[in-house]
DNA sequence: GTCTATAACCGGATAGAC
DNA sequence: GTCTATCCGGTTATAGAC
């Protein structure tokens, strides 16, 4: 663990702190407007009243300024979810309310996340949320799923249990690329998406409670384990 | 139907034939060389003994040299598959092998892909393996699988039996996903993948006959098919 | 040490002459 | 079909100011 921030170290002042708020209020509100690729480094200093090599200081490259929407992203996201994660008992519901919300909240960065999946599907970069940089609002993210698994009436046992709010995450991630790119009218592929996919999600995590179905379950889980070490040289 | 080559409509003279074949010799020898990004256009450019404005007359990005290597890569694979595509009858050993072999023969290509997932999967782009303008090169992949079901002892029925060879080439693209970032030695690891996922894979497939299973595999082509019309404005 | 600015460099892409 | 000249934007080197 290193800690947050991989933004060059900078920022350590009062006036250094306030120098690269403004900076990534510029980035956050030129990635809305004009889209990641419609935005250039040298627009953002100007909005920000800085030089370009001042903007590099605080943020070593352009990707890094997308930590800073995820951590917007994410903030907006978890507010807006209290309400069904408070108040909601059944599994389905909170289930597909924390993932319309999802969408919901991201509709102003549509078209920058578009140009943002190309950069982050690729595992390499830390800018990927699969990275070991991201882990921080990674973690923060799946939270979000443990509480809809916990907060509900619908018990989970076994293996899956441990798993699940991971691969909840990772379905999320599913629904997220394919809103990226659902050009449909106010995104109701995707809506329709969600419910469709949630039904089976649910049904699924009930049938996991016949025994017959548990070997194929644990060996699916089994290959999921092994899918992770990625970045390890492992023989 | 457009018909082939993204590359502008150029290269139907004699030479300018020729000097096309040339580029596209270049750019693949140093993308294996030198991977995507350490290949430079100025670089194929001056190998292949023409200007830089001539490289994009043939090319209009270096993105589109791309198209170049998924033709290579298809016609190396299926060469290299026909011995089990004749010779085998067992499902699950000729889905082991046509995936073995994709890896083996993209081998020579590890990092140069590694580079290429991250414009590849932006199904944005014409380069995406999904988009319109591969339908050519995904069709003539997809029938590999067709191959792999058709000539096999399993049969397979219902619904999933349309499906299936589409549904074989994404679990490919899947596998090819992880191997872009295996960086295991002479990536053992990938090769763990195909041998435990086969084995689930094949188990699915002959699971379907069972009749309860039924209405589980219908709901989810029906969510799969869904998923299709990405690029369409559809309501 | 923390911050800021100016002047390059590099490589993808385009314009336009021949 | 081919070239040269140029643009454009991400990134870096470097030098100074606080």
């Amino acid at each position: 663990m290193k800690s947050m921030s991989q933004t060059t170290g900078a920022g350590r002042t009062r006036k250094g702190g306030e120098t690269k708020e403004r900076i990534v209020d510029c980035a956050l509100r030129k990635f809305r407007q004009y889209g990641y690729d419609g935005t250039t480094m040298r627009g953002i200093a100007e909005d920000a009243g800085v030089s370009l090599g001042n903007a590099y200081y605080y943020f070593k490259s352009k990707d890094h300024l997308i930590t800073a929407y995820y951590r917007e992203s994410h903030e907006t996201h978890i507010e807006a979810c209290e309400p069904i994660l408070d108040g909601e008992k059944n599994l389905k519901k909170r289930l597909l309310g924390v993932l319309r919300t999802r969408v919901e909240t991201s509709m102003p960065y549509h078209r920058f996340s578009m140009q943002l999946f190309k950069t982050a599907a690729d595992p390499e970069s830390p800018l990927s949320p699969f990275s070991d940089e991201q882990t921080e609002v990674r973690d923060l993210s799946v939270d979000i799923f443990r509480r809809v698994i916990d907060g509900s009436s619908t018990k989970v046992s076994g293996k899956l249990a441990t798993e699940l709010p991971m691969l909840l995450w990772t379905y999320q991630m599913g629904i997220i690329l394919y809103w990226v790119h659902d050009r449909s009218q106010g995104c109701s592929q995707t809506y329709k998406l969600i419910d469709h996919s949630t039904d089976l999600v649910v049904r699924l995590i009930q049938l996991n409670r016949l025994p017959p179905m548990r070997p194929l379950v644990n060996r699916t889980l089994k290959l999921l384990a092994d899918l992770k070490p990625l970045r390890t040289n492992g023989a």
